[in-house]
DNA sequence: ACTATAAGATACGGGACCGTATCTAAGGAA
DNA sequence: TTCCTTAGATACGGTCCCGTATCTTATAGT
């Protein structure tokens, strides 16, 4: 009730200070805007403070349109980060290890570490640490789902074609490359350039696996 | 106002759930149990959650106890980190290379994975992601003030006796380990077993320092 | 043009925290 | 014992978010 018969007062809706409320959204145009609020909400904010209120805020939509879709913030992100996860499978050829490395960990550090997917990644993982369905669901639904193991791929491609002794590749070794990509991501936020991953297929990665470049380290 | 002449109402006081409210604590005994709250807190919740009020329910004060001594919740935190944080350096000798890093990777484990310790790490790296001042005051007052860098003690120290090749020693090398670690409190979160540290080094570390033991690769 | 559908605006009552003020009372020190 | 410091209990007014209900209206489909 309250003041219902108001038709036409002037202004043409809600939030003034941002846009010019434009046209109204539907459909997928409007689910766009939401993830991607959802996203820049938990980059900012983390998913502690993760709000329907922010989201719809920021959406530039009304808190009633996101209930009529999902029923938690949490709900909107992942679906969100399923829907822009990019993650190409790496495609190596069979006699350019490094590159294909190379290439492999690159591609993780364009999907995974721009900013905003980085925070967001990272958001989650955290908060999957308290909340284990979070955790299976996010892994299920995001990780496996879309490859997800970059240099494995990599590896286990070329010791099929009998250039790297399967014996050297353990669990370790698969991860050598991620955890070196993730701890930059921690402690250094901000995006690896391609000399440091390079750096990481030469100094890390190539020793391990028995292709130790003796000849030129670089510094 | 309201009720104050209530003198003995009964009961002894504030929280009947959880203790008989034994004795009034003070100083340094009250300061380690506001702190072990904080700290349980953000293990719980996470950093966006971590609230003045559930602190102090936690410890079983008054919010207003806290608030004497601190001024936000994270102030709580930060301080408890500190002080709680073990942190020996790792102290090498000079003619066990493998167990020397095994040994500076267990503290590590053991310092920084235990539940506790590691889910808050955990959640205040993820929240100084958003927080470059807070990112500045973790690593200055709590990683850097204490040591730290734990292969990266033993490999220099190794290097200084001539048994390391000082060109190996790359900033990507001093990392391996640390981050597969990190890499495995993220991805399966629980605590690496000896096992797994003997791995990284094995099939990691030494050989990206080009000490690789040829003969015998665990699978 | 007409109609069903979905978006948007608004208003609740309810709950959790905030930060502060105020008062009681316990524990230590003199 | 007496006194002083400090912990503890409680109450605010304020803000933000929850989840739902209600009503208006833009838009797509026919």
């Amino acid at each position: 009730m309250t003041d219902r018969k108001r038709t036409a007062e002037g202004d043409r809706g809600g939030a003034e200070g941002a846009g010019p409320r434009a046209k109204r959204r539907r459909g997928e145009e409007l689910i766009a805007a939401i993830h991607r609020a959802a996203m820049e909400e938990t980059a900012e904010h983390g998913m502690g403070r993760l709000t329907m209120e922010g989201i719809a805020r920021r959406a530039g939509t009304a808190k009633t349109s996101l209930y009529r879709r999902w029923s938690s913030p949490e709900d909107i992100v992942l679906e969100a980060l399923y829907r822009v996860y990019p993650m190409e499978e790496p495609s190596p050829g069979a006699d350019d290890l490094r590159g294909d490395l190379i290439a492999s960990l690159t591609l993780m550090r364009d999907a995974l570490m721009d900013s905003l997917h980085g925070k967001v990644m990272g958001a989650l993982l955290d908060e999957s640490t308290r909340r284990p369905e979070l955790h299976e669901r996010l892994y299920r639904e995001v990780f496996d789902a879309r490859g997800g193991r970059f240099t494995r791929t990599v590896l286990l491609h070329y010791a099929e074609h009998g250039r790297i002794d399967p014996a050297r590749l353990t669990p370790v070794v698969f991860d050598i490359g991620e955890a070196l990509l993730l701890k930059y991501g921690v402690d250094s936020f901000g995006i690896p350039d391609d000399d440091y991953i390079a750096a990481i297929v030469d100094q890390a990665i190539l020793p391990a696996v028995g292709h130790a470049p003796e000849g030129p380290p670089a510094g």
